[in-house]
This record gives structure tokens, C-alpha cells and sequence, in this order.
DNA sequence: TTGACAGTTGACCGATTAGTCATTATTATA
DNA sequence: TATAATAATGACTAATCGGTCAACTGTCAA
């Protein structure tokens, strides 16, 4: 386990026991028996640290609901398996679960904001698209309103599966929330949302292919294996590129896509060019 | 408008702006006009003039809400003015409803926690009530199920209203909601909670009179009219004593409930007299 | 045994925090 | 006008914050 994961495992128990705010670097420190200066050889600064984790995160519950929802070939289990995989994973990670309910960008920096904006529209999108799978066009004119409802009643069970300390079982939740977005899919007719909610400053923040470079590039000094190495050079050189071969990438990308330093940008990637 | 008031109202934006941990008491000061000084003859402590916000408006918004509902004869049209309601007081409120939708009991005290948890047990409750009268025994199971999706959708469409500035039209979101509402009430059979959400400390913080006597005991100290001084005191005394006359409190309680001041707990007396 | 070096440390810095209190300004009373 | 009472001030304290950096430790090759 590297330094850094070690310091983000001390940070979200303290981030959820406590607050992101109102945990110091010290105590981050003191918890995972390092020194200050150490923390700092690890990340920049304490934003840089918050933006990790929220990056760590929310990348990991996207792409496992995501292959979780892709495995389902039943277009009718696909619905009940999002609701299962997503609670399962927020009580898998409570903590962080936690702190992603409570604290949706209050304080912190301005590029935090636009890095959890993203991943929330990612979320959207993947989900509108399940609920396109399973219940076909006659979602057209609802699906914005469909994916805010499905997403506060996630929210509503979710915050109520912390606050009370309660086993849960998922399953027979999410079957309820399969009947009950199923029930909202067919039945209902009046429209409030003709298009998507643009957030703020969302727009801009659309995965620049320069983001995915800098990441590739990042996650290259982790990795030792040659392979990957090589690959992720050449996948950078074809992104660059004027002329981008989707063939060429996705080769590539499945070189990688088994380490977890490059799997994000992987799927990203996959996400574009399939 | 008191010291207090003017503290409160400044302390608001400020909150709303950059989070309750974020903002300073010497900001707040200063925004006032006031000296740091000055904060502390009003409120003993940061904390206490947190809580005061929470109380000041919580206790708002529910009995604004209630008394909207109950001022409105026709069945159908209670959930309509439910929605419509909320959604007014949450855009009129923006401020403290953004402190309420992401900051919810973050860092601050438990006794914080306590009172929220007081607080939406009491709306819970009066939702529950609103939808027994507009659906009637039909949804006698699925009452705790049919609480947590009204909430749910409420809190994702309020939390879009504050993340894209736009203005929205309260009364086209009203229909839908209560549309989707209707549609679940009547077709969903699926129950999840069988039993209210219990959330932690929330039974011992039950309305214990002992506090609404505090509560009153304070309001008097604010209050010149002599009326209103002797009501408080025999209503003191009436609350105090062994066997407490229903007829008494509600008669006294019309002598005080003009008065903002004595507005809450004369409520809560009628809630639980009446 | 030496010396170069990466990794680690914790005392320290300037800024900021909640909260205090001797002092001053304002008002009411006589 | 003089005096008492109350309200308001802002310099101050002790603690804590994120962040820095000279000094220290342990590990190797020579």
C-alpha cells in the first residue's frame, strides 16, 4: 500500500467522523502515525488531498455500477441490479458515503466544484441510459425529471441508512425502487424538466482529452511493468494527435486497463471512442 | 428588529456563502456593522447563535407550511399547497436552505444533531398526516415509504433550483410533484419500512415541556405587554402543575400566539392540546 | 569507516480563530 | 448638570490552522 493510500484511509475515517473542514492536516497525520512534513511529500496541499479522494471515489462507485448494470444481460434486472450495486457500495463505503451527503462542495476550492459537477454528470448520463435500455423511448420527454427523482430517492434512503445505524437489506430495497421508478416511468405525464439542469461551470469541465493525458502520464510513474509503460506512451502520442484512431486507442486501452493507477482513464477512454 | 435579529440575518448570508465553518464571528461582525463585542452580549457563543439560526427557521418553515395546508378546505388541493409552499419558503429562505440542504450537522454540537432530528421528525410527522387526509387509510403500509420519496424528490429539486441559478416555476414543479406523489400513493405495493426511520437521540429529544417552558420563560423577556407577561406566567405554572387543564392552555396559548416571539411554542402546545 | 543521499521529522512561521475584558460612549435618572 | 447604569468597543490571549525547512536518521557503495 503506498503512502498516499495510506494517508486517504486515515483522512476518510476523519473526514467522516468529523467533518472535512474541521479535521486538521495534524490529525490526519497523528492518525495514520506519520510526521507533518511527510504528509506534505505525499500531496501538495490539504485541497489536493480532498480532490484525491474525491476522485478515488467517485471514479470507482461510476465505473462498478457501471459494469454491474453492463454484465446485466436481462433489460428488466438491469434497473434492480443499479440499486442494489449503488447501495451496496455506499454502505460499503460509509464513510465516504457520508461525506459526499452531507458536504456537496461547501467550502473548498473552486476546481473541486467543477471535478464533482463532472462526475455528477457522468452519473446522470450513465443513468439515463439504463433507464433508456429498460424502458425504451416513451422516456424521451420525462428522462430529466425521471433521473432528479431516482436520484433524491437514492439520497433519501441513503442519508436515512446512515443517520439511523441499522442493518438494511438492500435487495428488498432496491426491489421497491425498482417498482417504484417503474410505476413513475410508465404512469406519469406531466414534464417540469424539458431540458438537463446545466450546473455551473460543468459545461467547461467536460473530460478535456488534455485531463486524460495528464492522468495517463501521472499513472505511468506509478506502474513498473514495461508493457504499460510502453502503451501508455503510445496511447498519449495517438490522443495527441490530429487524426485519433479509435482502433489504435482501444487496443491500447485494454493493454492498461487492468491496473487500477489507469482503469479510470481506461473507461473514459472506452466511453469515447466505443 | 433586536440585536439578535440583525446578527441572525447577516450571519445567514454570510453562512450561505462560504459555510457555517468557513465564516468567522469577526465577519459576521463586520458585516452587521457591530463590533466582536457586541456578538457576545447577544449570543454566549458561535455555537448558540448556529442554533438559534437552525431553530429560527425550522420552526418557520414548518408552521408555515402547516398552517398553509390547514387553511386549505379541499382535499386535493392540501398536497398541491404542501409542495407550492415548500418550494416558495425553500427560494424566499435560499440562503438557510442551502446551509440546510448541504450542511446537515456537519462539525457542530450534538445538541444540534438533536434538534434537527426534532425538527424532521415534526415535519415527517405533519406529512404524514397531509397524506393520510388527501389518500385516506389506503397508504396506511406504505406511510414511511411514501415520507422518505416525498422528501427525496423535494430535496434533489430543491438542491437543482440552488446549483443552476435560474429561476423556476414553482407551480409546474407543484403538478408534477403532486402527480408523481398520487401515482405512487395509489400503485406502488412494495413496502420497505415497516416502522418509522428511528434517528439516534431523537425519542429523548421529544418536545419534553420542560423546554417549551424555558422557551416561554425567555419569550417573556422580550415581551412588554402586560397581557402577554401574565398568559406566559399562569401558562407556566398551568403546564407545571399536576393536572394540566387542556382548556386553560389553549386559552391562554390565543393570547400569545400573535407574538413571533411565543409563535413556535404556542404550536406545539396546540399540536399536542388541541 | 566514510560520505552521499533519499526519506523523514517536528520546531517553527504567519495567519486566523473563538472568546475576554478593561476601557470608553451613550443613555437614563435625579 | 452630575451621577449611575447600561451598551459597545477593539486590543488582547491562547489555541489552532496550513504549510515550510533546517536538521536528523538509516541505508547503501566505495
Amino acid at each position: 500500500m503506498t503512502k498516499k493510500q495510506i494517508i486517504i484511509d486515515a483522512a476518510i475515517e476523519l473526514f467522516a467522523a468529523k467533518g472535512i473542514e474541521a479535521t486538521s492536516v495534524q490529525q490526519i497525520t497523528e492518525h495514520c502515525g506519520i510526521s507533518k512534513g511527510a504528509f506534505y511529500l505525499s500531496f501538495k496541499s490539504k485541497d489536493e488531498l480532498i480532490i484525491a479522494i474525491i476522485e478515488y471515489f467517485m471514479s470507482n462507485i461510476i465505473m462498478d455500477v457501471d459494469h454491474a448494470v453492463s454484465e446485466t444481460a436481462n433489460r428488466t434486472d438491469k434497473l434492480y441490479v443499479y440499486f442494489v450495486k449503488t447501495f451496496t457500495i455506499l454502505s460499503q463505503y460509509t464513510g465516504f458515503a457520508e461525506i459526499l451527503m452531507r458536504e456537496r462542495s461547501t467550502t473548498i476550492s473552486e476546481k473541486l466544484i467543477e471535478k464533482v459537477h463532472f462526475f455528477v454528470e457522468m452519473a446522470n448520463g450513465n443513468l439515463t441510459k439504463l433507464l433508456f435500455d429498460v424502458f425504451g423511448n416513451q422516456i424521451e420527454e420525462k428522462q430529466y425529471d425521471l433521473v432528479v427523482v431516482v436520484n433524491g430517492m437514492v439520497h433519501s434512503y441513503a442519508q436515512m441508512l446512515f443517520e439511523s445505524k441499522q442493518h438494511i437489506d438492500i435487495q428488498k430495497l432496491a426491489e421497491t425502487l425498482v417498482e417504484k421508478t417503474t410505476i413513475l416511468a410508465m404512469n406519469s405525464e406531466l414534464v417540469f424538466l424539458k431540458k438537463p439542469i446545466s450546473l455551473p461551470h460543468a459545461s467547461e469541465s467536460i473530460p478535456p482529452v488534455v485531463e486524460i493525458i495528464q492522468g495517463l502520464q501521472q499513472a505511468c510513474t506509478y506502474s513498473s511493468n514495461k508493457l504499460e509503460k510502453e502503451s501508455a506512451q503510445l496511447l498519449i502520442e495517438e490522443l495527441q494527435s490530429d487524426t485519433t484512431r479509435a482502433a489504435i486507442v482501444l487496443g491500447l486501452v485494454s493493454n492498461l486497463e487492468k491496473n487500477d493507477k489507469f482503469e479510470w482513464y481506461c473507461y473514459l477512454l472506452r466511453k469515447q471512442f466505443q
